[in-house]
DNA sequence: GTGAAAGCGCTAACAA
DNA sequence: TTGTTAGCGCTTTCAC
């Protein structure tokens, strides 16, 4: 009545009573729904393109019954503890949307199991929610279940992991050209007064974060090649799954290309390569490294990693999960890209970053 | 369980149907406003006792004609550019809580002028606000402001400063101590290579903010403390408002103490030396600053200024508003303290910080 | 195709 | 001191 927020709020009645029509035909252009005359749309159409109407979230959702669902794959938290991370996020997410009528079902897969993750993928689609956020971790049967969710005109957002030939609402993940960049710059810098080589150190990298990687390899060659360019910086590949080869083939390369320090991409390859430093010797390496799991935390406390870069891999399921339930509810679009922060964690601030919950 | 979209959830009609009143009635009892018979009420508060009803907040608000507002009392940003980074988190709060009935009302005083500030303090008294989030920079002044509000019942919560003596509903800000704790450690990291000493370098630091600056260089001494006990760190102050006599002052200094890094805690205190330290061919020494200001990323992307630390000023005020929010809408407690993150900058991720809206 | 009208759960004004 | 009722803005059903 006399709420003066109200003063400036366009509601659906005063569209209906602009544009000649009444509020039932309002809402059926708006949400495209039932039948509308060209007439009508037309003339409800020119009003919504001159004022700036936004819905009332909690009169549509306490109006409606509707309950959407959005489903997560991603993969099993039990498995790698960086994806344990992103759980943080589902659950502050939940919380934070039940109250609008949103709900969130995750669907597990196993890393390294492309079988798991197509029958996750079935499961998923048979309960066929009206959205799905995912990491895009098998390439080929990603795509094939992104074409599907195409067909079914469901909306999805990829996180973590950018892949091509299909187009997401959104991506939301870091730049991982300029995180390389990033890495490079902070491993000269732990490393700059002690003589040797600096290296990237791929270890039992999927194939299927090709791009990924590979774009944060080009990003610290770029940066090396622009500070001294005559100096060529090697890159160290190990794959298999048995540490004894591992700590074996490590120890050969670091001697055979006198390395004083590591760019490692991969969350848990900077534990484990802490571990078979130290155990040899070799504690003077500096290491930069990925996000916050617990060992590697620790190591950045004891000085056995010098840097690392987080990245925020609740937060990003979190933001995943905001876009498309402000696409479900309000019809918002979400932007193409979210590029986070690259953030650079040290011994003196990781306990600000553990505290805040999510920043 | 608070669950609106639980279709068995206990509504005030069926606590009236329950204890043979009217809806109204309940809602008398239940918020304590009005006139109800002893009889009545008894009656209604047992129904209460034995169910569990927690209100559809939805429908609350929406019922509602109530329209809330929390004043801000905080520096005119036309004065101060951090400051004036802050008002984003302003105009993002102001979009996202319109719906919910949610006013802001900013009051700004003037940096340096005690007497602006409680002028401020009254204006926004006079208005009676439901909150309000303050920066409590003028210490006897604000102590006294905070009073009057504990008297009057009005929640209030701190952000940027923290203040003793009275009791915010919370604080939002970061753990000074530790923030310098940080920047000397980035500062050993620029500067280790090269002969001379740190210092930490106070320009015109309004009294009122001690203690913030008192517990950065705290952190600030103790980290050198801490890696060579032997060594002490000086601390230079310069004050007044004369460019000519900073510059003299500043470079007298520098000399004096043959020093190579600076750890600056005021935003504009890095941009400020760093543009001296040019002039006078001292391009050589490491400046570790404070915050994203135009200027301050410029100095960082050119190699003039070594590291930054974030404070993120838009997202306290942001953060403060989401609290009181909702403790306004929903009688959620805040935290007693919310610590943001200290985020380090560098030539290589700002980009990401500056791309990344409000993070 | 369209408009009118009955909810959603709560608040607040108004009778009684 | 009570109960009744008209909104809040949107959805959804039901006549026409």
């Amino acid at each position: 009545m006399n709420d003066p927020m109200n003063k400036n709020m366009i509601r659906i009645k005063d569209i209906a009573k602009l544009s000649g029509v009444s509020v039932g035909t309002v809402d059926r252009v708006i949400h495209k729904r039932g039948k509308v005359s060209e007439k009508a749309r037309k003339k409800v159409e020119k009003v919504l393109e001159e004022i700036d109407y936004t819905p009332n979230l909690l009169a549509k959702t306490l109006g409606s019954s509707k309950v959407f669902t959005i489903a997560l794959l991603i993969p099993h938290p039990g498995q790698d503890p960086y994806w344990k991370l992103s759980l943080t996020g589902l659950d502050i997410a939940q919380k934070e949307w039940r109250p609008y009528h949103m709900e969130l079902q995750p669907y597990f897969f196993e890393l390294e199991n492309a079988k798991s993750y197509t029958a996750a993928a079935e499961k998923l689609l048979k309960a066929s929610p009206d959205a799905v956020v995912s990491a895009p971790i098998f390439q080929n049967e990603a795509v094939d279940f992104f074409k599907q969710l195409d067909q079914l005109g469901i909306p999805y957002i990829h996180f973590n992991t950018m892949i091509s030939e299909v187009s997401p609402l959104s991506f939301i993940g870091q730049d991982s050209y300029q995180s390389g960049k990033l890495g490079a710059s902070l491993l000269h810098l732990a490393s700059k007064h002690r003589e040797g080589k600096v290296t990237i150190l791929h270890i039992r990298e999927s194939v299927q974060h090709s791009v990924h990687f590979r774009e944060k390899e080009r990003g610290f060659r770029d940066f090396f090649r622009s500070i001294r360019p005559s100096q060529t910086v090697s890159a160290v590949i190990i794959e298999g799954n048995d540490m004894d080869t591992f700590e074996e083939k490590l120890i050969i390369a670091i001697k055979k290309n006198d390395i004083k320090g590591l760019f490692i991409p991969t969350s848990s390859g900077a534990k484990l390569t802490a571990g078979v430093l130290e155990k040899n010797g070799l504690g003077h390496i500096s290491i930069v490294g990925y996000d916050l799991l617990k060992e590697n935390i620790a190591l950045l406390k004891n000085d056995k990693i010098a840097f690392l870069i987080h990245q925020n891999p609740s937060r990003q399921l979190f933001r995943g999960i905001y876009h498309l339930a402000n696409h479900l509810l309000f019809k918002k679009k979400a932007p193409s890209k979210e590029l986070f922060p690259l953030e650079v964690i040290t011994a003196e601030n990781v306990d600000s970053y553990l505290e805040a919950v999510l920043h």
